[in-house]
Order: C-alpha cells, then sequence, then structure tokens
DNA sequence: CTTTACGCCTGACGGC
DNA sequence: TGCCGTCAGGCGTAAA
C-alpha cells in the first residue's frame, strides 16, 4: 500500500482540485471499509474545502464551518490497496470503486479500494485530536524527527529494529518497504535489537529513512501492485529500491545475495553482509 | 510498560 | 481447467 510518500503524493495532486471548492455531495457505494462509513459523512455536503493536509498516513479534509460551529472535516486512509483520483462526475464507476466527494466543478474524488482496509470517517473538533491520530509519533520529515529521538525511545528495548521504526507512536510513516530501504542504507541489520544500536548509528538511521522517504516523494512514490496517483498513474521508485524484493539477487554495494526473512509478519529484505 | 499474533478483504500467482 | 495454499504496501486490537 501506499506509505507516506504515496500518501503525500496523492494529496499534492488533490489538493489543487479541492481546496476552495465546494463538495456538492458524497455518493457511498459500498460503506464497508475498515470501518463502516459513518452517516456524519454526508455533512460534509455543501461546504467549502479550507485546507488539505497529511498526518502519517492519513489525508485530512478541512471544511469551512459555519460561525459558532466546531471545527470539522474528512479523514480519509487508503489501506493497503487504496487509492484516490480525479475523475469526471459522470465517469462509469469501476469495481472497487467505494465512494466519491462530488465537487463543484464538474469533478469527483473517487476512492478505489480492492481490500478494503481503507477508510472514510468524519471528525468534528479538530483533527489532530481524533482519537487515531492523538497518539501517533513525529513526521519523519519535521525537525521533531531525529536520531537522538530515536535512541531516546529505543532505550531497553528488545525487539527488532525494524519493527521499532515501523511503530507510529515512534515515528510515523515509515512502512514496510521503506523500512527495509532505510535500514539498509543506514548498515542496520532489521533484526537487531531497537536498544542495541548506538547513537551514531541512530542518526544515520533517522538521516537514512527522511532521505528515501523524500526522494520517494520525488519520484511519485512505489507503484508494486496497486497505487496510482489522484491522476491514475503510477510512481517510479520501485526502480531506485535497493533490497525490496530483490531476495536472491546481488546487493549493490557488495554483490552478496540480498536475503529475505519475515520479521514481525512481514517480509523484511537485507544484505547480511553489509548490515549488522 | 513492550511485544506478539491475528484479522479485516480481494486478487495474483504457483503447484498439482 | 480448477482448486488450494501463499502472499501482498496497514494497523487496531487482544492477549501474553
Amino acid at each position: 500500500m501506499p506509505e507516506l510518500p504515496e500518501v503525500e503524493t496523492t494529496l499534492r495532486g488533490l489538493e489543487p482540485h479541492l481546496l476552495g471548492h465546494s463538495i456538492n455531495d458524497v455518493v457511498v457505494r459500498n460503506a464497508a471499509l475498515r470501518w463502516p462509513i459513518p452517516p456524519e459523512v454526508f455533512q460534509a455536503s455543501g461546504r467549502t474545502v479550507a485546507r488539505c493536509r497529511r498526518r502519517a498516513k492519513y489525508l485530512l479534509i478541512d471544511l469551512d464551518a459555519q460561525t459558532g460551529e466546531k471545527r470539522c472535516g474528512l479523514i480519509i486512509h487508503l489501506g493497503m490497496s487504496g487509492s484516490l483520483r480525479i475523475c469526471s462526475a459522470g465517469d462509469t464507476p469501476r469495481k472497487h470503486d467505494h465512494f466519491d466527494l462530488v465537487l463543484d466543478n464538474g469533478h469527483c474524488v473517487r476512492f478505489n479500494d480492492p481490500r478494503r482496509f481503507g477508510a472514510l470517517l468524519w471528525r468534528s473538533g479538530p483533527a489532530l485530536n481524533h482519537q487515531l491520530l492523538r497518539e501517533l509519533g513525529p513526521e519523519p520529515l519535521s525537525n521533531d524527527f531525529s536520531g537522538e529521538l530515536l535512541r531516546q525511545r529505543a532505550r531497553g528495548r528488545k525487539g527488532a529494529v525494524k519493527n521499532f521504526i515501523m511503530d507510529g507512536r515512534i515515528v510515523v510513516g515509515v512502512g514496510n518497504i521503506y523500512a527495509s530501504e532505510a535500514l539498509f542504507m543506514a548498515g542496520i541489520h532489521p533484526s537487531r535489537p531497537a536498544g542495541r544500536i548506538s547513537a551514531a548509528r541512530y542518526d544515520a538511521l533517522a538521516a537514512a529513512i527522511r532521505d528515501v522517504l523524500s526522494r520517494a516523494i520525488r519520484s511519485g512514490g512505489t507503484t508494486l501492485r496497486d497505487y496510482l496517483n489522484s491522476a491514475g498513474k503510477p510512481g517510479y521508485f520501485a526502480q531506485e529500491l535497493l533490497v525490496y524484493e530483490r531476495e536472491g539477487k546481488p546487493c549493490f554495494q557488495c554483490g552478496a545475495a540480498i536475503r529475505r526473512k519475515v520479521i514481525g509478519q512481514r517480509s523484511s529484505y537485507y544484505c547480511p553482509s553489509c548490515q549488522r
């Protein structure tokens, strides 16, 4: 699925179509997403989009509220296989097109998600106070994120560092692909206990996380299976992946065969000689 | 507190 | 051709 770069790419594509426009209607064809789409989302009808932003892998569409009314908006998550694209309001829905935000300009934002792990939620009150967002760690591309922070939070932890950096309470947005990539770039073995990594190596890891995520955003994200951006086009970062899904192929640094290992029920890829 | 396993879904693929 | 098992980019929840 969409990890942080894919969500960010989607946001950037949608924003010009949404900002300042009114949502005329919300069309729900299948409410059975990860959580049932709540009827409150229909309150979006007739409201203007005041702001589009991303927190972790959540897309936040903030709507204008009437005077004296609480702030409100929509929260969208793409799950494992979700995508949002701009369509003409009259386009025939395809399989797995579960909902539309119909805009005032003849376009709509259409959500497609074969596996239905995604979500559309309504929020009233500040978005960042929402239960799903409240406990999240820092954004990896912000100044709140650093190797020092990782080192502190890892103190005493015995679990694998790969699971540690994929824990959204530590740092958000690092999914299965970019976790493997960043650990390779930093030369750290994915199974190494998080509490047994030096401050210097955590600095390298934080830098690698920033670097891989920002490069992936520049390439429009990684398309391995489902991901498409808001214009229905794939991202191109897959061709820059160093270890992910390269089991048995030679390491680009040393030539050793890349290995795959299941850590925390997820496939992890690493170079047994470059990563310690 | 940390850590682990599971399940929500569909679809693609490989083996028989 | 079909059937079955496995796997897939997330993440909340329960339980250890």
